[in-house]
DNA sequence: CTGCAACATGAACCTTGGTTGAAGTCAAGG
DNA sequence: CCTTGACTTCAACCAAGGTTCATGTTGCAG
């Protein structure tokens, strides 16, 4: 009991495996001291860390954004009160605009439940000006590469 | 112009790659004709098959989930206006419940923004009741096949 | 009948967030 | 000292939803 953290004990305490943390660890999400037989050894203060990667998760962040929210503190240090009410300040407005969007398409789906008519020109639910896709399930559009517009050229053709 | 619609044209007209459509039939979502030579030769109904699998997906649902909607209609049939009628309604409980998880989550974040604990005992961040995860961002826990509960057995250690 | 765009197939690849397994090393109790 | 569980690395694999590529065939216009 040295005041170091073993991989098993991390992993124990924060409720995440231990394949995890050397996953977050080539991420470049956490860093660990090594024993001198080559085991790594946490400093307590990972376990906050952890803590701020798995709420971001939740909040939909990707592990990249999460490390450049965490890169953007000095020095790259573990979150401070201060810094997580900043961030956290930042990551309520995405759920709102999340929830906005999730309103807005039960509401075109509401009115289109009646309609039926699934036009490939008119219905609002198939032709969205929202961004890309509501809930993200599975790699979609990545970086703006969405399905070219409705009514666009795909596939190189040239008549229709 | 046979009243059938090459590939190319379908994806044109509705918008998705031909790559998309090659891939929804290996799914079971689509099914086509052939030409004499071998070349799929849709029936214009795809069209609305296509408008009712893109809307599917942006509520939330899987391909596989969106094979089994259809495959529950008589024949596997190409949605009548009834028929959307069922299923968007089902799909707007889905969207509500997402909503409402959503809602509590950015309320349980509203709470710790001037907190800032993260505590890995006492926060309800870290902690949440919900089934797990709020946006599905890439496969996380696939059939509940979620992270050992917070404070659980992780990785077989049996000392704290 | 030739030429070219559009089509065909199958395999390999992409991202995200990890897990699993093989093969081998470390650390601590007895 | 020895055993055993916990650790190490590296590579391969999983899911979802496709895309890309190589190689070859169709179909239509000229």
């Amino acid at each position: 009991m040295d005041d170091t953290l073993t991989i098993g004990e991390v992993a124990n305490r924060a409720g995440v495996t231990t394949s995890s943390l050397r996953f977050y660890e080539r991420q470049g999400l956490l860093r660990a001291a090594r024993s001198s037989g080559g085991q790594r050894r946490y400093d307590r203060e990972v376990l906050r860390r952890i803590a701020f990667i798995r709420v971001a998760q939740r909040v939909g962040l990707s592990l990249h954004d999460i490390r450049e929210a965490m890169s953007s503190l000095p020095d790259g240090r573990t979150p401070t009160v201060a810094d997580w009410s900043r961030l956290s300040r930042s990551w309520k407005r995405r759920l709102t605009e999340q929830i906005e969007l999730l309103e807005h398409l039960r509401d075109d789906l509401t009115s289109c439940i009646g309609c039926g008519c699934l036009s490939l020109r008119a219905c609002r639910l198939y032709n969205p000006d929202d961004a890309a896709s509501a809930l993200g399930d599975g790699p979609r559009y990545l970086l703006g590469d969405h399905p070219a517009d409705v009514v666009g050229t795909v596939d190189r053709i040239d008549s229709g």
